[in-house]
RNA sequence: GGUCCGGUAGUUCAGCUGGUUAGAAUGCCGCCCUGUCACGGCGGAGGUCGCGGGUUCGAGUCCCGUCCGGACCGCCA
């Protein structure tokens, strides 16, 4: 063995023991008579200690010695003489008898401390040196933990782990696909699954009853700080049983999660309608770390000369606390930022209920003291409070406001990375109109979309709504949200052959088109489906929740960069005109 | 498909309304130092300012194009 203890096992309990330790040199400190060198592994940093009158062959190794090098070292467990309180190994050191050099090491380009110099791009290119940073390793190591918690809590509940293939078919719902030309079958590809939904939902016609998998899944969409084009999700599937049983089950886990991987007790998810949600937050994912919902002003503020109120579809605002002593230049600045194209907005309105009761507002020329006092009702102000408020079209105005009310919520500290708040939004709208013309008629079909997919079952009580009136569909569609994000969602699936094909034919797939498709599925049905749904967990998403980051790709091992490119290993690149040809894609070799 | 920000020493960055020798910190190398743990002291090396073009007496700085990276909008059932 090269190593009878790891470096962040030995402490004072372990004075006088011979051990032998290998690593990686972390630092090497001279001070002339001494030297001290970090040695560091996964498990922690021991100090080796080497004195002027030590074995003259081992000083003369040190010297050579840089950073990174993989030494192994013989040595004795002594008590330091100042000790370091920081470090769990901090109060020992091993006084050095014999050391070799096992490999080599360039002088890496960036530290590998917590607090590295390198930038995003070189520590990916080096993605095996920034790995070495503990920060990144316990990132990776919460990871682990969440998966193992989330086997034992599925485990025994008897879900059973299933796994199903990645080559499969391409289907024209939802993201696209990734393709994989297939060798043996001309001009034919294979797809690799946006998830595993349609096999999980066979598995429960096959009787499986509680599947689960942690899988990898595929969309080649644009990336973004919380997307990349492979990620892992906790996939998860139930029969005989109704949506209440489905929440029940994986509020379940998300609070073993809590309470076993970070030792925090969450209190039960409430539930939210998506129409709620939208209405107080403009959002399906509402941060409920703060407070700070949507009033709806058109009443209060309508009628009083001010056009662009008068004119405006909708006027709604929000109330922040304490913030009525922003300046005018710090409300000019909240202005431009969301007039930014990203936001879109037009402007924004501002009334300061002032410390002394006073209320002053940016559109004092429509409004007295008076009318202004019904604004504070309205929102239920107090003194000291900013009321902020936009108006325009709902849809628009409201995505907005809620833009506001998160940059607010940040401003104002209330977004705490070690704060967590949990819900489900409930009752999602089954479709969505593709043209963003709602008001077009309804029986056109395949100008809907499905909101979740098309496996998703209506409320039976909206049945009747399907022929009428689509757009007010409710789906027994239900999405997990914690801290403003969507770590998960799901439904209760359609069982029944004859709904499926309504629904494709609702969503514009012809007869043939859908029995090509997602024949297998429908047929399926027709041996005794029983009635099931699940959700899955964006378990990327979950593990850099916990861990307190808004990237999920330091927690990933190797995550991909903004356009899809892995820098490290450069991936994607071309192929061979010779395997082109081998996959039917080059008919004839370039000379 | 679009918007915004960035690219200067190995690394992270500064570099003003354009001005002649492009700086700092850190890392690296050398010498000194027996209790460091962000060790300290002294000295040194290190740059095609992403690339191409333009404006100008003069461009790291201004303009156009392009490549690369990041954030976002669209997109992501």
């Amino acid at each position: 063995m090269l190593r009878s203890h790891t470096c962040g096992e030995l402490r004072l309990a372990d004075i006088n023991k011979e051990v032998t330790l290998s690593g990686w040199v972390q630092k090497i400190k001279d001070l002339g008579g001494l030297t001290f060198i970090d040695l560091r592994d996964r498990y922690g940093i021991t100090q080796l200690k080497l004195n002027v009158d030590s074995d003259a062959a081992i000083n003369q190794k040190v010297k050579t010695l840089g950073r990174e090098f993989v030494i192994t070292v013989k040595g004795t467990v002594i008590e330091r003489e100042s000790k370091n309180k920081n470090n769990p190994t901090g109060e020992i050191e091993i006084k050095v008898s014999d050391l070799s050099v096992l490999n080599e090491s360039k002088t890496p380009p960036f530290t590998i401390e917590e607090e590295t110099d390198g930038g995003d791009e070189l520590r990916m290119k080096y993605r095996y040196l920034d790995l070495r940073r503990m920060t990144v390793r316990k990132n990776l190591e919460l990871r682990h933990r969440m998966a193992i918690e989330t086997r034992n809590y599925l485990d025994k509940l008897n879900f059973l782990e299933v796994e199903t293939p990645v080559l499969i078919k391409s289907t024209p719902e939802g993201a696209r696909d990734f393709v994989v030309p297939s060798r043996m079958n001309e001009g034919q590809f294979y797809a690799l699954p946006q998830s595993p939904q349609t096999f999980k939902q066979l598995l429960m016609v096959s009787g499986f009853d509680r599947y689960y998998q942690i899988v990898k899944c595929f969309r080649d969409e644009d990336l973004r700080a919380d997307r990349q084009p492979e990620f892992t999700q906790i996939d998860c599937e139930m029969s005989f049983v109704e949506q209440q049983d489905i929440l029940d089950t994986f509020e379940g886990l998300v609070k073993h999660l809590f309470k076993n991987v970070k030792g925090i007790d969450i209190p039960a998810l409430p539930h939210m309608t998506y129409a709620d949600a939208m209405k107080y937050y403009g959002n399906d994912k509402p941060d409920t770390r703060f407070e700070m919902k949507f009033v709806e002003l058109n009443n209060v503020v309508k009628g009083k000369g001010f056009p662009v109120f008068d004119t405006a579809q909708s006027v709604i605002g929000i109330c922040a606390k304490g913030a009525a002593t922003y300046t005018r230049k710090q409300l000019d600045e909240l202005t431009e930022w969301l007039k930014r194209p990203q936001i879109g907005a037009t402007g924004l309105v501002y009334a300061r209920y002032n410390a002394d009761g006073t209320v002053k507002s940016s559109v004092d020329k429509f409004y007295n003291e008076d009318e202004l006092k019904n604004w504070v009702t309205a929102f239920g102000a107090e003194q000291g409070d900013l009321m902020l408020v936009l108006a325009g079209d709902e849809e628009k105005t409201q995505k907005a406001l809620s833009e506001l009310r998160l940059e607010m919520g940040t401003r104002l500290g209330l977004r705490d990375k070690n704060t967590f708040s949990a819900l489900w939004v409930v009752d999602f709208p089954l479709l969505e109109w593709n043209d963003g013309d709602p008001n077009l008629l309804a029986s056109l079909a395949g100008r809907w979309h499905a909101k979740h997919h098309p496996f998703t079952s209506p409320k039976p009580e909206d049945f009747e709504l399907l022929k009428t009136d689509p757009g007010k569909v409710r789906a027994n569609a239900y999405d997990m949200v914690i801290n403003g994000v969507e770590v998960g969602g799901g439904s209760i699936r359609i069982h029944n052959r004859d709904l499926q094909a309504d629904m494709f034919n609702l969503l514009g797939f012809t007869k043939e088109e859908a029995q090509k498709q997602f024949g297998f599925l429908m047929n399926a049905f027709e041996f005794g489906a029983p009635p099931h749904g699940g959700l899955a967990f964006g378990f990327d998403r979950l593990c850099s929740l916990f861990g307190g980051s808004d990237s999920i790709r330091d927690f990933i091992a190797f995550p991909k960069n903004n356009s899809g490119r892995d820098i490290m290993i450069d991936s994607p690149s071309e192929i061979s005109d010779e395997q082109l040809k081998e996959l039917n894609i080059l008919t004839t070799v370039k000379k």
